[in-house]
DNA sequence: ATACAGCCTGGAATTGTATCCAGTCATTGC
DNA sequence: GCAATGACTGGATACAATTCCAGGCTGTAT
């Protein structure tokens, strides 16, 4: 399933979706070129195309706003939108082995909407150990991820090493990439991207404590 | 506010809600008309003037397809509450003064449903300081506040102290309190029952960090 | 080099839609 | 009896909106 959406072509979605919900129908072509500065309908109406060939939209010909979003992944804006979504999946626990992204793994959500972290959030793990402690992340908390490879030097990253996952803090000096746990007991991992391998799995958006009964000690 | 739809009326509305729930945009007049028998789209347009005089749908002029339903009662099938708490509310800082309860002063909510800890969050207040740090709460952090009185030994509390509000851990013995810091930088308050008044605010049951684009540091 | 996708302008045909006008028929309240 | 309201038919008009056609300009694959 080819899915890279443009740049451009995420700022059309992006105002169906904001549209819909903020007024309860789609957009027509002219209102969309209006919203993007198209001095045409004509590219707004190539767009939707793209979009519909990627399967993200659905187009219903001859129709105004005929425009569908078929059930899926989405997010920005909560407001009414029909479908309740369950929320934040945890998937698991960083530094007991790999996280596991299928559905079927998928026991616990917090009912949280993705937006209210910033960046939105994808998924949940639930942090193992001390390692972080020094940066309040503590035995059991739950780390919102959301998941990209973009990286700033300073900000705290899920990464892999060798099926190994775990939650550190990322500084980048040219080839060499240190991850420091935020615990004197814990000694920093330099990785040189040269000689191994590292994937960074997603950026640490954000940490809750306390849910699902497990308390506040 | 007159609000008895009548039988034809009813129909009109529950189509429109059919519709949308099901193509997510609302029909058109010749739509109505084709699914309610009518052969004229002017006996729709009639109807839906109705319903927007009796306020349970708005007209767009000018707009195809340009119906919408005011926040308000839904039925049908679509399995959609909506009695949707706004979530925690976030009444004010500690450390800086007095949390206010006045609903007029609460700007923000938190989107977790309050069962989601145990026992149940009442209100979320925003910690100011790094008094807690050891107990991994951190300067900007929410703590999730359950209102009570009953405290065990070693649990956080927000305590009010002649107009001071801080959160601590709290230790008893016979009739001195001792509320610490988990900050080697901070002192142990120690209060005599006897001689000062202490105020229970309630527990800390939970700690959210990173919501509202306040980010990870 | 050439082809192709993405991204856009500008214009225009055609169909979809909202909306008005003129009536008909029945029911209800005054 | 008469006005008011609800529930329509039938037809007409003007604008809203989709959709096609003919380009241009930028990249990135082949």
């Amino acid at each position: 399933m080819a899915r890279p959406l443009t740049a451009r072509q995420q700022n059309v979605y992006d105002f169906i979706v904001k549209t819909m919900s903020e007024f309860g129908y789609p957009p027509t072509r002219a209102e969309i070129a209006r919203a993007l500065g198209f001095r045409s309908p004509n590219a707004a109406e190539e767009h939707l195309r793209a979009l519909d060939r990627k399967g993200v939209i659905r187009m219903i010909p001859g129709t105004s706003r005929g425009i569908r979003l078929p059930a899926n992944g989405n997010e920005t804006e909560p407001a009414e939108s029909q479908p309740q979504s369950p929320g934040l999946p945890i998937i698991g626990s960083v530094a007991a082995g790999s996280p596991i992204l299928a559905t079927e793994h998928i026991d616990r959500y917090c009912p949280l909407p993705a937006d209210y972290f910033s960046p939105s959030a994808d998924y949940l793990l639930r942090v193992r150990g001390l390692s972080m402690k020094d940066a309040g992340i503590f035995d059991g908390d739950l780390l919102a991820v959301h998941r990209t490879q973009q990286i700033r030097d300073g900000q705290i990253v899920v990464a892999r090493i060798d099926d190994d996952v775990t939650v550190k803090r990322f500084q980048r000096e040219g080839n060499r990439v240190t991850l420091s746990a935020e615990n004197a007991d814990f000694a920093p991992i330099v990785v040189d991207l040269e000689h191994q391998h590292l994937e960074i799995e997603g950026l640490g958006v954000g940490v809750i404590r306390g849910g699902n009964g497990s308390g506040l000690h």
